[in-house]
DNA sequence: CTTGACCTTAGAGTATGGTCTAAGGTCTAA
DNA sequence: TTAGACCTTAGACCATACTCTAAGGTCAAG
C-alpha cells in the first residue's frame, strides 16, 4: 500500500504521515524499487493509533511514549502508560477550569452590555476593560466616560 | 516613563511592549532625545486595557477591534464591541464541550487500565488505543493481545 | 571613569502540529 | 505516447503570541 491509500485508510493526510515520519512515529515497512513508501497491515495499525491517540488529545511527544509502549509491551508497565492518561487528565480539568473562569467573566462583559445600535461612547464592554477590577465592573450602560484627562 | 516602568505598570514585558508596539497595538507617546520609548499615563491606560483583554482571552486581532472603539467611542455601536464578546463566548463554550467529551474519553481510558507495576502486555489502555471504537474499548485488565499476525 | 542597569534595533528562535511548494520522477490507462 | 494521478525530496510557510539574542547606545551613581 502506498502513501496515499494509507492516508485514505487512517485518516491522516500523506503530508501528515511524511511529517509523523520526520518525527520518528511511523515508517514505511519498505519502499518500491522507485523509491515509493510502501506500507503493510501492520502500519496502518500503527497509524491509526496514533490518529486515535491525538484524537485523545495527547501531543506526538505522549504518542511516541506509548509507540515505544506499544512495541515492546513487555519492557514496560502499566504504569508507564496510566501515567501519561492521568497527567493529561488533569491538564485537561485544569484548561477546562481556566476557560470556565473566563467564561464566566465573558459572561459579565458581555451581559452588562446593551449590544445595540446606541453609540459605543458609554459601552460598558470598553469600560469594563478600561476599570481597574477585571471582574466587577459597571453593570448599567451609562456611566462616566473614562478618564483619559490625566494624560501628560 | 520609560518601557520598563510601563513594563512594570502594566504587567506586560518590556519585549511584549515592543511586540505590541509593532502589531501596532499601543506605541509611546514620544521618544526621549536618545530614542528612548517615553509612555504617559494614557499610555499606561492602554496597556493595561490590552492586558485585561487578552486575560479574558481575547486574540490580539481582537484587542485590536477593541482598541479602535475605544479610541473613537462615538463612531462605534455597542453592538460592535457585544458581537466579539459573543463570539468569544460561543468559541468559548465549544472549547469546553470538546475539552469534556476528550475528559470523558480519556477517564474511560484510564480507568480500564490498572496502573500497577504489571507488565504492560496487555494494558488496557494501549489495547483501547488500538481498536476500532475511540471509546468503548475493553474495561479489563486482562484482554487478547492485539493481533499482530496478519502483518505482512 | 567605570560599572551596571536600562534602553535601542533587526531579526532569529520557541512551541505545536501541521500544510504546502517547487521541481521533478513513476505509473497506468486510453 | 501522453495525460493525469500519484509519488519523491528539502525546505519554506502558517497560526499565535511571544521570547530572546546580538551588538550596541545611554545614563546615573560611586
Amino acid at each position: 500500500m502506498k502513501i496515499g491509500e494509507l492516508a485514505k485508510q487512517s485518516g491522516l493526510s500523506a503530508h501528515t504521515l511524511r511529517f509523523y515520519e520526520k518525527q520518528g512515529l511511523i515508517s514505511p515497512s519498505t519502499r518500491s524499487e522507485s523509491n515509493y513508501r510502501i506500507y503493510n497491515q501492520n502500519d496502518l495499525s500503527t497509524a491509526k493509533f496514533i490518529k486515535r491517540s491525538r484524537d485523545m488529545g495527547f501531543s506526538l511527544e505522549e504518542v511516541e511514549v506509548f509507540l515505544s509502549i506499544r512495541a515492546d509491551k513487555p519492557a514496560h508497565i502499566c504504569a508507564d502508560a496510566k501515567d501519561i492518561a492521568q497527567q493529561k487528565i488533569v491538564d485537561v480539568e485544569l484548561k477546562i477550569q481556566e476557560m470556565q473562569r473566563v467564561l464566566v467573566a465573558l459572561h459579565k462583559l458581555s451581559d452588562a452590555c446593551c449590544g445595540g445600535s446606541e453609540s459605543a461612547e458609554y459601552c460598558s464592554i470598553i469600560e469594563a476593560l478600561d476599570d481597574q477590577p477585571l471582574i466587577h465592573h459597571k453593570i448599567y450602560h451609562q456611566t462616566q466616560p473614562s478618564t483619559k484627562e490625566d494624560v501628560a
